[in-house]
DNA sequence: ATAATTTATGCACACGTGTGCACTAAGGTT
DNA sequence: AACCTTAGTGCACACGTGTGCATAAATTAT
């Protein structure tokens, strides 16, 4: 059984009032009085319990966050950002992965709130929209992560996948190349519709095609769900002479199929990737990509929840969308058309 | 102000013990009434307050992990597996990660003790031993991920560090080589002893003789530290022909120094990894590393310390080291000496 | 010296939930 | 008919902390 400001009071000889306000620093106590005091915490070795001061002022502390799996680097990154701003804040982080399932979601919603956060930061990528919704029901703030549906969130911290993507054909087209693909990510519907209508209106610029095979969706966003897209196009009777996949994961994979079937790249076939996570820079070859600034995704969406919550006592916040700038980053796995 | 089991109560006309019963199903109440109290509940939407229920039962049902980083694919696995056990055994996660800092150990700690978790998974490599020492004095449950030191943990999922390293050194020796550097890491310094002494024992059994520059340790464990310690050894008088290196993010470094510098990998230089994170198989060229099932180390973790939670009623729970084999995983990063 | 003020502390209640015990009202047993 | 069981519910307290108010003691002002 931990030590209690009780077990304090006792051994100090004043009413637990008072041990309360001493650790707090409260003013009205005696200095020498709140030194004693201290002191005798200190060596008793109380440690305060949230849980009990969480109950009675009704502020946990402590913030959740959803996002689609940890194990995935563009999360991950993320989440490092929200963790360095919200660990020095004083805040703990409830860390939970939805998987995309709609009853994982719903658990982690439901745990969530009997948590009593005081926020919650979503970040798993086409949260599902009956959850978005119940979101306004709790009473805690909410800040999305990455592009989420404008009607759900009052609050967001976003990157431009419209024209990343679009920056992204762009170049491929003044590489020369014609026969493009996208390959998108089923799991990620709205965020694989944005992408890809940044790549479609750069492509309808540049007046060309994308025939119905070169658009292709796999069941997942990692390693696999490249390999299966990749296999998809080795498999149309003409293989694309490029691919814009999803995200930079996706990519890798797209690749090894790629390779495994004997395809140089990029001299074959130019792959670019989405997000530029940090092994982006090492792949075999290295990925061109689109960069996403991750960390400070996290980092501005952890600031922005610290601005809700301090002034959430004058209600004069207003609805805030901060944007991010990406940028186009050329490494080795694109190349002019025909080599 | 979120419903209580009081509104409840008053709109269903009984006392609050009622709801409280009715809601967890209690049998002494009627079952026409638990049904009428949780349509009631429904409809109010209530969620029941996890820190009030906590305070009472003493129960958090949350646990806590630390890391070194978050953004490290090496935890970033071990947190999945973790994440999918704890979360479908109905627990929340607090995640920290630690930075191998000793003011955010002792925080992170502090904090943990505050929220009163029902047990903590410390992941973090090379744990503050003053800080390991003081976990004895919280009373939640400990798990150690990784090799920890022994003496300070009672509970422990690991791995064969030793075993692998000498399996590392042995392969390289098999393939011919006698210039084989070791890249450690030094914000690791216990967890690099272990690695090191497992090499260097294969060493001596091979009769080969490891100069003090060939042992060198890199200021941290990411990318940037393997680019230190790859700069090392492209500065001494005769560059290694193979390294042996801390983990597979550093080899990814030390690689890509290498490379800057001109040489060719393998043909100039072996580099091995350690961990086959998931990327390993996909670097520029793939990386020979040694396989930690990492993913299952978490999971694993995660399970005893459920069964630690569930048998905390009878105390007759003995201290459990589990042991998890790796396997050396031969890729494209090591050749024979000389080509 | 008494009154007015300040200073330091304790009392009692609150937060939301859980639970031992007492109580009431049935029904069943002698 | 008096007693006992059983089922169903409420009372009151507890968990650990925070806080408005009252109170007591010490200080200052009249």
């Amino acid at each position: 059984m931990p030590v209690t400001i009780k077990d304090i009071a006792k051994v100090a000889g004043v009413s637990h009032s008072t041990v309360s306000r001493a650790l707090r620093g409260n003013s009205a106590i005696s200095p020498e009085t709140i030194t004693r005091i201290k002191k005798i915490a200190e060596e008793l070795g109380y440690v305060p319990s949230a849980v009990a001061r969480g109950l009675k002022t009704k502020r946990s502390l402590a913030l959740g966050v959803i996002v689609n799996r940890i194990d995935d680097p563009y999360f991950s990154e993320i989440l490092q950002g929200i963790e360095d701003v919200s660990q020095s804040a004083g805040y703990s982080l409830f860390v939970a992965a939805s998987d995309r399932d709609f009853d994982q979601e719903k658990g982690i919603l439901q745990a969530m709130g009997e948590r009593r956060v005081d926020g919650l930061i979503v970040c798993s990528t086409d949260f599902g929209e009956n959850h978005a919704r119940q979101l306004q029901n709790y009473d805690f703030s909410v800040v999305a992560v990455g592009n989420q549906k404008q009607e759900f969130y009052q609050y967001m911290v976003y990157h431009d996948d419209f024209s990343g993507s679009q920056q992204v054909a762009k170049y491929l087209v003044e590489l020369g190349h014609t026969k493009i693909a996208y390959l998108g990510n089923e799991r990620a519907p709205s965020t694989t519709r944005n992408r890809l209508a940044g790549f479609n209106h750069e492509m309808k610029l540049a007046n060309l095609h994308v025939p119905p095979d070169y658009v292709f969706h796999a069941p997942d966003g990692r390693i696999q769900g490249g390999i299966v897209g990749g296999q998809h196009f080795l498999n149309l009777d003409e293989i694309p002479a490029a691919v814009v996949c999803f995200n930079d994961v996706m990519a890798v994979g797209v690749i090894h199929a790629f390779q495994q079937a004997g395809l140089r790249i990029p001299e074959d076939c130019s792959v670019v990737g989405f997000d530029d996570i940090e092994f982006a820079a090492y792949t075999n070859p290295s990925l061109t990509t689109f960069r996403q600034p991750k960390y400070q995704l996290g980092n501005m969406a952890a600031q922005l929840m610290m601005k809700l919550l301090d002034s959430n006592k004058d209600k004069t916040i207003q609805p805030e969308m901060q944007f991010l700038q990406g940028e186009l980053v050329i490494r080795k796995s694109t190349s002019k058309y025909g080599k």
